[in-house]
DNA sequence: CATGAATGAGTGTTCATTCAT
DNA sequence: CATGAATGAACACTCATTCAT
């Protein structure tokens, strides 16, 4: 396992143990069993490995919502299955340990950063213009659509995994139908 | 203005002008005129003043966001009060400073802090109850149905502010539709 | 002994001990009987503790070689004093710790602080000017002429000090003779 | 060109450039074109390579200062040549890159180190020695008359490469003859 | 009660040196 | 012989916290 991956892990597992201010670049490199100044091989300072660990959740991020939703057959199942990923990648914490708290915290590129986060969510963004052009939603504006429609998948898995609400087979699928509501036609 | 509230004020300030994680108690007792040690008079450490500063704000947003919904006739009304008050709140930077991101980072107390919260926020959970009761709203846990119905003016209060999207009075209109149509019954 | 004259003389203390580059804030403020992080209420960062020591030592230094001088009856008799006075602070190393070397090499605000030298030797520059006036000295730029005088003495206390040479009272007039037949007209 | 030269040019380069406290051995490597770890095939560490360096630096200073010289004429003449020799070799940068300070700040190995320069530099002491013999130089220590003869050339020359003083030829030639007052019988 | 000088453990980062390849 | 990735001790500097006044 390389070196840069190793410190990846080892960082992105101590925000989501400690916190993100609380992790120290020599915590990192012990978790990474890697001597402190290997980091520097990797990554210019602290805000540069958090950036570039920002970026490679990100790109985790996408590959999981998106997986799988071109092959639906329809608008609707599309929908679901994009807001079904969501929750799933939102519960396995193994496989992306940050929370949203956290991950919203790490620090940006804002030039260069956004625009590599609209294509790497393109087909994301493709199933909302296509719902628009088939009249089936609404005429918003694609940042709010996709806020409407998703932004509450975020919001609940947050309270499932904190504790503060269970929710079972058919609550999830009322929460889907509740956000399809939001943003489609009547 | 006593101490306390004086070393509240300067924090809160300086959270909302150099980020959670940049400021010092010594820059809060500076801009609080107060010597460094006195804030230990008040406030065990600095997660304590965190902390109590967060159940503050809390209050006081609160405030904010129940005002005057007691008074508006129907249960739409209530609720399109709610979701405007929210996205003021969030829009008016000078009563409230911190962003949601800086406040959700805040440590909190959970044992005790979340029964205040639920105390504070009762109005707020009695319109959606209410809902309910009166077969309006779908009939989804109190903690689904708020998400459902105002985390999306979170999101999009915070992209307003970070300029991602511009929402004039009509496309205000619609998401508080949206907003509505998620939680009702059709 | 206030901690700022502390810091100071354990700065010099460790410089001519072990070097300019090998002295670290942590010696520093150990051999100052100090925390580390006091030395910050009292010094920027390094550099402008090293800053401030040059001053510091420039100004001492301006008062040792100054010594008496006005009161010498002749010319030559205030050069000899400038001459012996110089002599005599190289070689008290107890008082004046730094060599000449590890002087130079300290950082240095060239703006205001070559003016502030300036004033500092003001009675040393007034001899020399006065020569020049009486037709004793030879029409060089100050600059020049105080470096024929008395450069050679610093160069020749290093040496004594280090033991390449050793003058006696004897071989220590010749060498006044010869500075001051380098600046004199004949 | 061998790595050993390479080693030492790229580090008089970079001292020259970034100053002797800022040179790293990483720096030294790769301005050299050669791997980290190649220096140590070469010297033992640092300190012996700033020292070889030292050594090998005088002994370019012998060749630049002594040239010529056994060809003039006259005592004066080779005293003047010494004098010149010195000056332009000062303000050649190009030539040999460290300033005098930086030199001296170079680690030195006293034992056999002082023997080698003063082989390298006989023919400096041949001269003095022979106005002294003529009776032209007065009767003190080879030292001495070595400092005050040239000493003043290197510390006018700092001041002239600094900015502090800009000697024509008529000065300099004034200044040449105020040190030939210095060491000479009148 | 309030002060603010002092503390010292902790931070992010550098770099001389080593050693498996 | 040469490489350069890896090391880890050391560095300059910060800051939450204490305590004599």
């Amino acid at each position: 396992m390389d070196k840069r991956t190793q410190i990846f892990a080892a960082t992105e597992q101590l925000i989501a143990t400690r916190g993100l201010d609380k992790v120290s670049m020599h915590q990192v490199a012990t978790q990474a069993q890697v001597a402190a100044g290997t980091i520097y091989r990797y990554f210019n300072d602290k805000e540069d490995l958090l950036r570039q660990l920002s970026m490679h959740l990100m790109m985790q991020c996408a590959t999981h919502i998106q997986q799988g939703v071109k092959d639906e057959p329809t608008l609707k199942d599309q929908f679901e299955r994009l807001w079904r990923n969501t929750w799933t990648m939102m519960l396995q914490r193994d496989h992306l340990l940050l929370s949203r708290d956290q991950f919203d915290a790490l620090p940006r590129d804002d030039q260069s950063q956004t625009q590599q986060e609209r294509e790497a969510f393109s087909d994301l963004y493709q199933v909302f213009q296509e719902g628009k052009r088939q009249k089936r939603f609404k005429p918003l504006d694609d940042e709010v659509l996709i806020t409407l429609g998703l932004e509450p998948v975020f919001c609940l898995a947050r309270k499932q995994v904190r504790g503060v609400i269970t929710l079972d087979s058919y609550a999830i699928a009322d929460a889907i139908q509740a956000c399809w509501d939001a943003i489609s036609l009547h």
